[in-house]
DNA sequence: CTGGTCATTTTTTTT
DNA sequence: AAATGACCAG
């Protein structure tokens, strides 16, 4: 299966409360009681018809903070402020989608302005305030965004110049320390000045070469998007000026999760008018470790003392239980503004607490429970989600779903973008459309192989270093270079007149061509002529298959791709009309769908309109809310995180990552640990999460079924030997199967004898089944290469009798 | 230069 | 268990 692309983002979410398809009267009829306050609460009430200078809205999980804010918004339009002085600001596409879709439905088109109304994710205001003002902020108009792995093989290449041997440091790690000094607004020269320790001396020199790095390759990280902005804002009084005046009014959403930078671009804007709204739940702050900081929204107050403060505790998403396990845990933090919840949806279900045996076991529980509500209590699939603190929990999960039968999709946005043949062509295209990118150059010179190797590349960097230039430059010369053979000379040769050929279809043909059907035609033949395309035509593997429909994927996804409205974009004139914009190139285009690219979160990929249960990591479920929720892994050192255990600031956003997950759901909720998890390769005894243990008793049903039997036998498989070095549940080797009875079989989809295909050795034929509990093995013997023996879990065995 | 084998490392969350 | 990286034979 192919997984999809994000379409535009946009699509309506969940409503949590009930009158939204409700439109405020036309303007001209004198109404007595605004549309826009019915089915409030006095506190809501209060947030909605806030006009001028600082609001501070804490709205606690549930409680209907879509809703003011949308409401506001259309309130603050009604009262006659031109929709193109509002900018509202939030973290993923998926959110600003949806406060456009519902800004919409309460304010009608036609009114005037009403298209310059800018709602955006602060990454993506932020790269169109650096398009607008390149020259202010002293970049070039047209730079690539790096993503993580960008960024990792920028500052590889930089510790490597600098000396940093990767023993004692990791990319990840120095990669981390930059991330946080650009998020505190220090540039690479300030760090290094205030570099005193060996340690930051060194991290100052990788920092230093990094950031020359991404000058020289034209580029920006994510951290740049925001730091530059908050700087030009900062230093740039004209610049300032002029946003100050076009933004009269600001909202941020999910304050909580603000870094420095954003702080700097939010309050800069709103230095001259103090008329800025914030939206967010300290207790939901779980963006620490990127450097979001909680004091931004608690202490707003102190920042403007005549804020108006307006806490919503009332939520009307959760059943009483649930209300009252998020209570009772989150009150275990110490640092923090003591805050109630409640609800009036009645007391509902208690929450499930089930100890598993294992992963597998786990999962087992998760799908028939689903299974149970979707069939006996009418919850659709699309109503459940699973939660997880980490990704590598989805594997077992997915299987479970599948194996089931149960329709399921994973929230992993980046998914699609981070498969090896589509980073590939996204390196071309990159390349294509700015040709200082060396990190993209390098990443696809020599994919498919076409001889120019490592030997021939360290030449050439040699050579740039030897006589001061850029290997990209180097590059459009390789005669020059002493040493690379006659034949590299050709090959390179050969790939810049490639390369060539489409930025000359970019520039000639552009205002010829459509450019909207001359963007999918350059991708296409991009992949047709850089021969990726024939280098998966040519074994005809299911997983080569794949590659080729997934590039055929990305070109429909080019052709779908629909610019930015240059009104969305906040492009208007002082009437909020729309300005005219040159037609876009094809080369304009290409950008814009990098960009897009570049900045889709996994929140973004969830789709509600699928009918399909998600699993994904408590992080992405942020803003989210399901009738059902599993939350799976209640353990030490997975739900506590491993990494946060030792600092109580760390334990406390675990708490939070947790609250999040808990109130999440409406009115079905259940928790589940596995006694025994697989963790990279090794069974181990888990302890449980020390959050169970601050879960109030008369909420929750306890349990325990490590060691009980509770419909799944565990053993009988022949001949699997891997130890059992735990307790009571001793001395069985074999897998989870259904006792007699139960659904879906039983036994094996490969039974003895049958014939496969496999992806490398071809086909086969199954000569005996080991059945373990983390991973069944087969073995088959291949015509080709004799017995082998294969773990079914990882083997793409396809029976094909 | 390429494509294989062997050893080492992985240890979170994401715009 | 899998991904990356180093090394080597052809």
């Amino acid at each position: 299966m192919t997984p999809g692309i994000p379409g535009t983002p946009g699509t309506p979410g969940n409503i949590s409360t009930p009158d939204t398809t409700m439109t405020p009267d036309a303007p001209t009829s004198p109404v007595m009681t605004n549309p826009l306050l019915d089915s409030l609460t006095d506190a809501q009430k209060k947030a909605v018809e806030h006009l001028d200078g600082p609001l501070l809205v804490l709205a606690g999980p549930g409680s209907g903070k879509t809703t003011v804010v949308t409401r506001r918004i259309a309130n603050l339009i009604d009262s006659g402020i031109p929709p193109w002085q509002i900018l509202a600001l939030t973290f993923t596409n998926k959110a600003a989608g949806e406060m456009r879709e519902r800004i919409n439905t309460l304010v009608p088109e036609n009114v005037p302005g009403r298209r310059g109304l800018t709602v955006a994710t602060f990454h993506s205001f932020c790269v169109r305030l650096l398009r607008n003002y390149a020259s202010q902020a002293n970049i070039h108009e047209r730079f690539s965004i790096y993503d993580g792995a960008d960024q990792r093989e920028a500052i590889k290449q930089s510790m490597k110049e600098a000396g940093l041997s990767s023993s004692n440091w990791t990319p990840a790690s120095v990669g981390a320390a930059i991330s946080n000094a650009k998020n505190q607004l220090l540039t690479a020269e300030a760090f290094a000045q205030e570099a005193s320790d060996f340690y930051a001396r060194s991290i100052a020199k990788a920092y230093v070469g990094y950031e020359r790095r991404l000058k020289d390759n034209n580029a920006l990280d994510f951290d740049d998007l925001l730091m530059l902005t908050a700087r030009l804002l900062k230093n740039n009084n004209d610049v300032r000026d002029e946003l100050q005046q076009r933004y009269q009014y600001l909202l941020i959403d999910e304050y909580q999760d603000t870094n420095h930078a954003q702080f700097v671009i939010a309050h800069s804007l709103a230095a001259s008018h103090s008329n800025i709204c914030v939206v967010g739940d300290p207790d939901q702050s779980i963006y620490g470790w990127r450097g979001a900081d909680i004091r931004n929204i608690l202490e707003f107050e102190t920042l403007y003392p005549d804020a108006v403060v307006i806490p919503l505790g009332q939520n009307f998403r959760s059943t009483a239980h649930i209300v009252e396990i998020a209570s009772k845990l989150i009150e275990n933090n110490t640092k923090r503004k003591k805050k109630t919840l409640h609800t009036e949806l009645g007391e509902g279900e208690k929450a499930q607490v089930i100890i598993c045996q294992d992963e597998h076991h786990e999962a087992k529980v998760i799908v028939d429970d689903f299974k149970r509500l979707h069939d006996d209590n009418d919850v659709p699939w699309k109503e459940m989600a699973v939660l997880y603190r980490v990704n590598s929990l989805s594997r077992v999960l997915e299987e479970a779903f599948r194996s089931a039968s149960v329709p399921y999709v994973i929230a992993r946005g980046t998914a699609f973008y981070d498969r090896k043949e589509i980073k590939d062509a996204l390196a071309y295209l990159r390349y294509a459309a700015n040709p200082s990118d060396e990190v993209s150059m390098r990443g696809i010179i020599n994919t498919p192989t076409r001889g120019i190797g490592k030997t021939t590349l360290d030449r050439i960097e040699n050579h740039a270093i030897f006589n001061p230039s850029r290997m990209i430059d180097v590059l459009q010369n390789p005669e020059q270079v002493e040493g690379v053979s006659a034949r590299a000379v050709g090959s390179i040769q050969k790939f810049n007149t490639m390369v060539n050929g489409w930025r000359v279809m970019n520039e000639h043909e552009g205002m010829l061509l459509e450019a909207q059907s001359g963007l999918a035609e350059l991708i296409e033949r991009m992949i047709r002529e850089s021969g990726l395309e024939a280098m998966f035509k040519k074994s005809r593997t299911e997983e080569d298959f794949e590659r080729l429909e997934n590039l055929g994927e990305l070109v429909s996804a080019a052709a779908d791709f629909v610019p930015p409205d240059a009104s969305d974009l906040g492009m208007v004139d002082t009437e909020g009309n729309a300005l005219e914009l040159p037609e876009p190139t094809v080369l304009d285009l290409l950008s814009m769908f990098l960009e897009q690219v570049a900045l889709v979160s996994d929140a973004d990929m969830i789709d509600p309109a699928n009918g399909a249960v998600t699993l994904m990591t408590l992080h992405a479920a942020k803003g989210l809310e399901f009738d059902g929720i599993a939350m799976a892994g209640l353990e030490q050192g997975l739900l506590p995180h491993q990494r946060a255990a030792h600092q109580e600031s760390e334990l406390e956003e675990e708490r939070r990552l947790c609250f999040v997950g808990i109130t999440r759901a409406r009115k079905h909720l259940m928790l589940t640990r596995a006694a025994v998890r697989t963790h990279r390769g090794m069974r181990e005894r888990t302890i449980e999460s020390q959050f169970l243990g601050e879960l109030p008793g008369d909420s929750i049903i306890y349990s325990d079924h490590a060691g009980v039997d509770d419909g799944y036998v565990y053993g009988g498989g022949g001949g699997g030997s891997y130890k059992d070095e735990f307790g009571p549940s001793s001395g069985d080797t074999g897998s989870w199967s259904p006792k007699s009875g139960s659904r879906s079989g039983g036994d094996s989809e490969f039974p003895v004898g049958c014939r496969v295909m496999h992806p490398k050795f071809g086909l086969g034929k199954i000569e005996a089944i080991t059945r373990r509990p983390a991973g069944s093995s087969a073995q088959v013997t291949f015509s080709s290469v004799g017995t082998k023996t294969l773990i079914l879990e990882y083997a793409k065995l396809q029976r094909v009798d």
